[in-house]
DNA sequence: CGCGAGCGGTGCCTAAAAGGCAACGCGATG
DNA sequence: CATCGCGTTGCCTTTTAGGCACCGCTCGCG
């Protein structure tokens, strides 16, 4: 959009951290890139940069404009698609941050369903931790963020909330594989593989230890779900996944088993997105439809 | 702000209903602002106006457009406030929709009470009725609404809210002035004076009537409640207002007796603005004051 | 301590964009 | 059928934006 220019050109000054580096980026010189900054301060009543020896960096005023010109440019692009649905396109794009529990299964099935009913509809799946899920939302650069045990954050708004226990994950012939349920400090006494701290699992789990006067001693902690999922088929531990992130292979090889209740609580499973935010059409109804099959979920994997 | 002027011309020419007329308005000729609506609307992927022989009007894309165009700007506005904030300068403006039973006394002390500690601020105080005031906010004409028993919209936020009772208005000598508390039907059996029906304390008497199979017969009817005020000093009849627009007269001539609650219940004023706006920082300042003045007022006016 | 590299900013000239003017086609109107 | 007002287009002028060369400045490095 031809009247925004300016403003994205503010954008790339701010994000090159210097003008002349803006000024090629955007294939521009940085004279001119210069000049029409200047200009847009003089008419905006502000400067928008610290003018540094090395380069410029947003001052107050320039963070306020420049979260102001996301909103506007998010705002535009939701009335495009509503305009282009007007015109019967059905076209749309939907952009979500979401945990990594959601990438084998429940996610695939879900897009994949979607886009059979609205094949013109693309997405953008992000993968980020319960800190960073809210950050894409607040910076406009997801629309929807389908988080386990997020941090509620000021400027965040619930679509559709799932309770999700915690559970065991280990080989088929594990000796507490035999258990229907396991205790926290079963899994604790022998050796166990954990999510690194940012994660949702790792936090309740934590919890959970400290009440109990206990320490998570993990002999591997790590980013990847899927490692754990893995690394437990090799060496006898246990480790730990949420249901919707899990699912028996054909083999017969990996067994899950709920923690107890009174050791660690269920977290929450939460579809979110932007406080106040009017989402394109494809995202919303994209949102309305994974609220449903959350609520549709089995409460218990099998 | 020079950015938005193309988006400013399709607002004038909306507005107009005619590219010409809107030219002459923006002091531009007929042929530039066409040039620039049409390059816009190739560039935006959609045509805004249905282009009709005497003149043009918005489509449905024109629509979802501007209200684009007016979140912006409201937006900006805000920005721009927040930056003037930042430099300490306390600057803003305030607009506001109001009944008229706020503009005697409540509205005027409030704003000089606000602008002896903020004198930058300025004030637009539009009087509109209760379905006026909605749709003021709702095209961002307005940041707030203070409205007796405002028509209950989807896009409207309350602030606050505070009840008030329906009052009898009456010369001093006038029969009814001797009880303290009237019922309904001794108001409907002797001449009485009515606002418009397009009025809350009108809505709530005509119920309150209907209920106990009365009617209303008022022998003048009005949309000031300033004339009703003025007229039952001329002639022996009763009229209607509620508290926050009344205060006894120092010389006495005028006295307000509450209805029964029993006859007609005490309606809602209400202090809103467009749902899931933020405000400019003038306007919530004083929309923050406003509550507490609202929620600080008697009981019962003397 | 000097010197070069990189920065933001400015004057000058050219290129591009926007505006004004006149005219065209077209439907409505009297 | 003539006329009026509408949106629109071609042509030319005016305004605006961009490229280039250069200034003054700070900072790191030899």
């Amino acid at each position: 959009m031809r009247h925004l220019y300016t403003l994205q050109l503010v954008e790339a000054a701010a994000r090159a951290g210097s003008m002349r580096r803006a000024a090629e980026d955007m294939s521009l010189t940085a004279s001119a890139l210069n000049r029409r900054i200047r200009r847009f301060e003089a008419d905006f009543g502000a400067e928008l940069f610290e003018r540094l020896p090395g380069g410029v960096r947003l001052n107050a005023a320039g963070e306020l404009l420049l979260a102001h010109y996301r909103a506007t440019l998010s705002d535009l692009a939701r009335v495009r698609e509503q305009v282009a649905d007007l015109a019967g396109e059905r076209r749309g794009h939907v952009s979500l941050a979401c945990s990594q529990a959601l990438l084998p299964y429940f996610l695939p099935e879900q897009i994949a369903a979607y886009r059979a009913g609205h094949p013109g509809v693309t997405f953008a799946v992000k993968v980020r931790d319960r800190a960073e899920a809210e950050a894409e939302l607040a910076s406009y650069a997801s629309d929807l963020a389908l988080v386990f045990e997020p941090i509620y954050l000021v400027d965040f708004d619930v679509i559709a909330s799932i309770a999700q226990p915690v559970y065991a994950v280990m080989a088929a012939d594990h000796p507490l594989a035999t258990r229907p349920e396991l205790r926290l400090r079963d899994c604790l006494d022998g050796p166990h593989v954990a999510p690194a701290a940012k994660y949702g699992v790792r936090h309740l789990l934590d919890q959970a230890a400290r009440r109990g006067t206990r320490r998570l001693a993990p002999i591997v902690e790590t980013e990847s779900f899927e490692l754990i999922r893995h690394y437990v088929l090799h060496e006898r531990a246990v480790g730990f996944q949420i249901p919707i992130g899990l699912r028996a292979p054909p083999d017969g090889s990996l067994v899950f088993r709920p923690l107890a209740a009174q050791d660690v609580p269920a977290g929450s499973l939460i579809l979110g997105r932007r406080r106040n935010r009017t989402l394109p059409v494809a995202s919303a109804r994209f949102a309305q439809r994974l609220a449903v099959a959350l609520k549709a979920l089995p409460a218990v994997a099998t």
